[in-house]
DNA sequence: CAAAACTTGACTAAAATACTCCGGAATGGT
DNA sequence: ACCATTCCGGAGTATTTTAGTCAAGTTTTG
């Protein structure tokens, strides 16, 4: 499993917005153009923020994005509810594999590892906000994520598979 | 983001075998049968668990499958893996935005976010094996996961056993 | 009033998912 | 020795999701 590019556009965009949108809107089309993504869909997924109340909208000639809040008041896990609806999906309501084995009603012993991995899943990225990441800083970011959620074995090298 | 239909089948029939697969092999239609599950897809799925070293199959007209070791020894993880090829995708390979913004080379301070998740879910997920949820236990697995992961908050901690 | 920006929603192409199907190749029971 | 039953591998297909475009409209500024 995997995010969508609308979870990444929209971490990019929410960023962008932290690092130059804090002396007026800025363009959804100059947004795009810097941060190399595809125009009108960039816009799509500005609106999509917008809808859920991290980013404002001013209209007109001068118009464009901001961030409705503080940086550190946005979370990883609030862009990607606002793009994607959630982070993940427990598939027993949405997507069971029968009514019957995945009613309410039914006992089932996988149900709870869905729930145990999403709260884990939201617990990390509910802590870490747009501030975190606001500078190209990829080792200092490592680095607060490590001490904040430790890697319980020393790590050797590196982030490869 | 979610589990496909794979994963969770690939569960369904890791937890079957080992339910019912201590005397002899279970033939993919009578399990497919059994979980009401899709008997081809089915089967094709236990091919993957059995490419993975999951699980061994015998032919002929007594046939069937089996699990390979202990359900103490395959964990959730394995079996994510061996029918998806992995639990979480980091884009920054198979999906980049553009390759020179997830090149290597590139800095960027999303990733290390990615990265942490994924750790983190195949720590919990790694952590957790069949014979954890070989009982219809569903109150059951919820406190064992609890007793081991923590949910933060110590309340409504119901020790179902 | 015209240009530039957001808004909404329909639309489309490509990819992934969720399956089915078929022609083998083993194997055990009769 | 047959042959029904099972696994094996891969091709094929329908549906859904993703990724992105487009057009018509509204707001605002110079």
């Amino acid at each position: 499993m995997r995010f969508t590019t609308q979870a990444e556009y929209g971490l990019i965009c929410g960023l962008h917005l932290a690092r130059f949108g804090t002396e007026g809107p800025v363009a959804a089309r100059e947004l795009a153009e810097l941060e190399n993504l595809p125009a009108d869909y960039t816009e799509k997924i500005l609106r999509r923020l917008r809808q859920a109340g991290l980013v404002t909208a001013v209209r007109g000639v001068t118009g464009g994005f901001q961030l409705a809040r503080d940086p550190g008041e946005i979370s990883v896990k609030d862009v990607i509810d606002a793009t994607e609806g959630q982070t993940f999906e427990v598939n027993c309501k949405l997507h069971p594999v029968g009514p019957d084995r995945c009613g309410e009603t039914h006992v089932c012993s996988i149900r709870p590892v869905w729930y145990a991995l999403r709260e884990r899943i939201d617990e990390l990225l509910s802590d870490i906000c747009l501030s975190d990441l606001i500078e190209e800083n990829e080792a200092g970011v490592q680095a607060l994520i490590d001490i904040t959620w430790g890697s319980d074995e020393p790590e050797e090298a590196t982030a490869g598979r």
